[in-house]
DNA sequence: CTGGCCGATATGTCCGAGTAAAGGGAGACC
DNA sequence: GGTCTCCCTTTACTCGGACATATCGGCCAG
């Protein structure tokens, strides 16, 4: 610890990478060595290796035991506690908040809830979420759609066409479908929810992978919703995403059971 | 800027205040000096006195110009950041991020948003998303409460009786009546959004009282709610809160309109 | 036994130096 | 003349160490 700037000491068992490994694409929150040290911890508290009410006392302690200054945990942990995960007071030290605290919905989190291996009863959760948002969000996208949300609508229709569900590329290009949808509600509270939206969209789509080998060709429904977005028909645009949303449920159920 | 801690330099035109006049009750983020800073831009960003794609550059002269070390701007910019509200590169600076990127349901956001004379449009959607989910919220609650779940809901409404609308402690029992509900759900992403929707109840009461000296009585409405929750009926449960939600839309729409 | 004082402790704040990355311009090449 | 590459400057990033402040828990007085 005598040496100052990043590359000496690649021997400490518990050093925190800048890079981490990270595919470069999937560039989350670990760019910077603070950003890595949140994703770290991030990921720690929501797979309960930290429990609520389980406190992180001892900024140098932490900080020389990842092998960073206090300046860049300190900055992780103002990431953290942004996002509702850990507040600290002085004396008291920081300790992890109750799960009704957490910002469930920040993509962050939701990032490092899907890090490991995910809770799941929370992907059951958000896809609750979903049932509930998406054919409403259909059907005001009916509504209030411009062309160029037509346009990116059917683009990732034509991604989804083009590949398939059994690679990233064609997973993207489902979650972009959705999310073209949110955007064309003209709501930013909804657009925000994007994020939450796209990983129970990718996450439930893996359960539908694992139970089916040769899983329903998912693009007739999508283009039953993205027609009736582009007809400008409401009642169709919600019946047709909520059908959607039940036939994945359905394809998901058998492997989502207890 | 020779002195060391807190006392001295109260001349400075532009200083921040680690308290900043806060009542002590509505102790948001602004405790802490970092917090205090993140309140400070976060409002000014929301506000669009800061505009997307707006560049921040210079954390010295930031930091002088709020005189507070750079230490405790960067916490707050981490802070911002985390809210994706902006982004940091060497030699880019930091810029304010496209709306897309904000993280609007973040309870701090929501808070910084509401925090100057609030944006009509943005409240219309957070009414939206309301109109969206409460409805689906009650069936779920209606299947799933515990009896616990039913009690803080009970206690809630007879607290809205006690009380009215008028005062902030009748308020605050109407966001308590809906976050219960909420959680009565068990579900964990639906609970998040308590801080979204109750935010929503808040303005959107404020503006019924704007509309009307006498408003109608909103004990009956959510009475019916409680009780079909209580009952264990579905079906009840969300045709109460789906007509709770447009007599509430209804008596707001005459000051929402343009 | 109750109440307020007080010290130990962990977070909060500040500072200044050194590191690394990225944007933009100068120059070379096509 | 247009485009590409390389380098330099600018800016954020990281570090270490010092001092300030708030809070908890025990101690002492009433």
């Amino acid at each position: 610890m005598t040496d100052h700037g990043g590359d000496g000491a690649a021997a400490q068992p518990t050093s925190v990478e800048p890079a981490e490994a990270a595919p470069r694409a999937a560039r989350g929150t670990g760019r910077r060595l603070h950003g890595a040290i949140a994703h770290k911890l991030g990921t720690a508290i929501l797979s309960g290796q930290y429990q609520p009410g389980d406190v992180l006392t001892g900024e140098v302690a932490f900080s020389e035991a990842l092998d960073v200054s206090r300046s860049a945990y300190r900055e992780a942990i103002q990431v953290l506690s942004a996002k509702g995960l850990v507040e600290s007071r002085p004396k008291a030290g920081t300790r992890v908040l109750p799960r009704t605290r957490w910002n469930l919905l920040d993509p962050d989190v939701l990032a490092w809830a899907f890090g490991g291996s995910p809770d799941l009863n929370f992907i059951r959760n958000l896809f609750e979420l979903r049932a509930i948002v998406e054919p409403a969000a259909a059907r005001l996208a009916a509504e209030r759609r411009t062309r160029e949300d037509v346009r990116l609508i059917k683009d990732a229709l034509g991604r989804m066409r083009r590949l398939t569900l059994s690679n990233d590329e064609g997973r993207a290009a489902d979650r972009d479908f959705h999310t073209a949808i949110l955007r064309a509600t003209q709501n930013d509270a909804l657009v925000t929810l994007s994020a939450s939206i796209g990983a129970a969209v990718s996450w439930t789509t893996r359960f539908k992978m694992r139970a089916r080998d040769l899983p329903r060709n998912p693009v007739p429904d999508h283009a039953r919703v993205a027609d009736a977005i582009a007809a400008s028909d409401p009642q169709a645009a919600e019946d047709a995403m909520r059908q959607l949303v039940e036939l994945a449920l359905e394809d998901t159920r058998s492997s989502m059971e207890d």
